[in-house]
DNA sequence: CGGAGTATTGATCCCATTCAAGAACTGTGG
DNA sequence: CCACAGTTCTTGAATGGGATCAATACTCCG
């Protein structure tokens, strides 16, 4: 299991027989260690594979003439990037490593294979993506609506619940290995705002954030300030769909 | 073809067979008429089936505590309503119709019936939610970093590009039938300000946005003002795939 | 014709940006 | 173990883009 969070990760929405779990292990054998700041995919490249985290973090994000960039997401152990993006030909942002980390290439035979052979497990990844646009949406919300602290408030929200789901998340605190400049990259704003705003947390007592580390004291009354309903994570099994059911039947 | 602007769209990625074609005019029969402001889901709602625009136009948006929403994408015709929004169960945001509409209600069951028998069906259904996502992706980017004229202009790019994909763009001209307050929802930018933009707009001779058409005068520029890369909208067929590559094989 | 929603424009304000400069970290090589 | 260079963080002061408030016109529809 510990060596294993997309197997944990699905077995959320889904009962994941012996089966299953034989093809995510055969997924995760071909391992291989990036060191951070490693660039690995580029826009415009052609992705013969598709990758998933098995350790340390990753994040998406694309840049525009003016220079600016704006991150379009965080990948975490158990997280894909694009278990799909094959069909598209093309990457049209950026994935680079956070940390050093350890990720495993699947072909893309081996995930059309699956596919057609286990349902559960093709229904299992299918949420996943569902899940990943329901983190988008907020984030629309987020860069669209929401004033300078409920932004970053909001995020932390995010990245604390997904964390605690694989359990990175102790005594109330959780690494997050970006820097002030990435961090307002992801909710549009100056690295220098976000120095600030991240001042006036402190200062409310509700989140720390320092040497890549965040503290939150208060999750209830931070999620307050954000606004934040953890719905669309999906974090619980969901009681109203029998846990083996399946796409197929 | 008229009337099935599904299989114009899906057409343009794939080689429909008439096995497929059968499939998608059976699934755009059950037709029903929605007057305009109708509130087709909302949040929280468990929907049964998926929804086709047939006719019409209609928009995803999400309201926050405060009152202030986030629109998150028009649906024009063809496109989809999650696809597989069943999934999840419950839906995360709003879809409400801009127009008197046409929409094809599609159950659960008819979906996953034809994912099962017809795989060029599904490779392309799965191909309109990637480009969905891309769509997400550069709204992101649209939010986050772009002024305010960047931020309209690129909208409307976007919005030319499609509707010229399904035909619906004449003489330079297209119906665009929001409110300056939803543009503005759109984008993140107050209906006071969208208008004061538009001007700007009108008076640099790129775009005039009247009586819910959107006129533009010259799309290079203001794909240049915009900084608008139309990649991501996939409209070119792929030279690069066999036409009748399907997921199976 | 009247009323509600929508568009337009002006005046003022404020949140976040920009510019700048120093302090506190990194990590690296001697 | 220290010195040094390159990031990253922090704070101040000034600026500016877009928000807010408000008043008037337009448009559509019953």
């Amino acid at each position: 299991m510990d060596s294993n969070p997309l197997a944990k990760k699905l077995g959320i929405f889904v009962d994941l027989q012996p089966g299953d779990l034989a093809v995510i292990a055969r997924w995760s054998a071909d391992r291989s260690e990036l060191p951070a700041r490693h660039v690995f995919i580029r826009q415009g490249d052609r992705p013969r594979a598709t990758c998933l985290m098995i350790e340390g973090w990753a994040y998406r994000y694309k840049t525009i003439k003016s220079g600016k960039r704006q991150v379009l997401g965080f990948l975490m152990p158990g997280d894909m990037c694009d278990p799909h993006a094959f069909i598209l030909g093309k990457a049209d942002h950026d994935i680079a490593m956070l940390t050093d980390a350890v990720v495993a290439a699947i072909c893309k035979e081996d995930i059309l294979a699956a596919v057609e052979t286990h349902p559960r497990l093709t229904s299992a990844l299918w949420w996943t993506t569902l899940v990943d646009e329901g983190i988008a949406r907020a984030w629309l919300v987020n860069l669209g609506q929401r004033s300078a602290i409920a932004k970053i408030a909001s995020l932390f929200c995010e990245l604390w619940h997904r964390a605690k789901l694989i359990g990175l998340v102790h005594a109330d605190a959780f690494a997050l290995p970006v820097t002030q400049e990435q961090l307002g990259e992801a909710v549009g704003l100056t690295s220098v705002h976000v120095n600030r705003t991240l001042r006036d947390l402190r200062d409310l007592k509700l989140v720390e954030f320092r040497s890549k580390q965040v503290v939150i004291s208060n999750i209830g009354q931070l999620m307050e300030l954000a606004d934040f309903d953890p719905t669309y994570l999906q974090l619980q099994r969901r009681a109203d769909i029998p846990a083996r059911q399946s796409l197929a039947s």
